[in-house]
DNA sequence: TACCAGGAGAAAA
DNA sequence: TTTTCTCATGGT
């Protein structure tokens, strides 16, 4: 499938414009965006924030000392994300996964691909967490196709919604010229624009992609 | 009260 | 190979 890079183009000047600078992903170290990129599997942002805060006063959101927390214990700081006894485990082999590798330093010897490849590796990371990853973590070129780009594109009728991850992945990928910085101030774009209007239930009134998207028209046609 | 939230992997068909 | 099921908490 192809993507016209103008239309791309069009959706990140609105929204940019809409919500300004978003300076992502919300974390202080890469370690961090990799905890936040596993907990935020399936489940809302607020309650990430929670079990993050946990594991910084219990001294543990680092990957050595994370490593050498008993299971259940783990397991008792994550679990106001929901999953807790999947995502603990999930956090534990991606510590591993660190270790084996000679750490964050030692991982990002590898080429994009070659550590793409490998973070799919891991037991619990999936296409859209490697991706949030590698992007926000290793600042490597990718997009991060998660429910809100779906959602969104979907909606202004870019693209039907049911393609492959990785067919959307390589189509938003070679439409945007994007260097590393902007892919992520895109993502981040697309999810403050997820969580402002364009929810579940869209809020095509207060829409910044209004104009052109035939879902606000059809709902300004039918007079809401 | 029911629904929903930035997935992923295993099991079943 | 494709579809369905399971995992779970917390806010609206």
């Amino acid at each position: 499938m192809r993507l016209a890079p103008a239309a791309l183009e069009t959706v990140f000047a609105a929204l940019s414009a809409a919500y300004g600078a978003q300076g992502w992903w919300p974390a202080r170290t890469p370690f961090e965006v990799m905890v936040g990129a596993v907990l935020t599997q399936r489940t809302a942002w607020r309650n990430v924030e929670i079990a993050l805060l946990n594991l910084a006063n219990a001294g543990v959101l680092e990957a050595p000392a994370l490593r050498c927390l008993p299971l259940a214990e783990l397991e008792a700081l994550v679990r106001p994300a929901g999953f807790y006894r999947q995502k603990a485990a999930r956090l534990r082999r991606l510590c591993d996964w660190l270790a084996r590798h000679g750490g964050f330093d030692g991982a990002a010897g590898l080429d994009d691909a070659g550590l793409r490849a490998s973070l799919l590796d891991i037991n619990g990371v999936g296409p859209e967490t490697a991706d949030a990853i590698l992007l926000y973590a290793f600042r490597r070129r990718t997009f991060v196709v998660d429910a809100y780009a779906r959602r969104i594109f979907a909606r202004l009728g870019l693209i039907r919604g049911d393609e492959s991850y990785e067919a959307l992945r390589s189509a938003l990928l070679q439409a945007g010229d994007g260097d590393t910085a902007r892919q992520g101030e895109y993502h981040a774009l697309l999810v403050a624009h997820a969580k402002v209007a364009c929810r579940t239930r869209p809020r095509c009134q207060s829409c910044a992609l209004a104009a052109a998207c035939p879902q606000g028209s059809a709902v300004e046609r039918a007079g809401h």
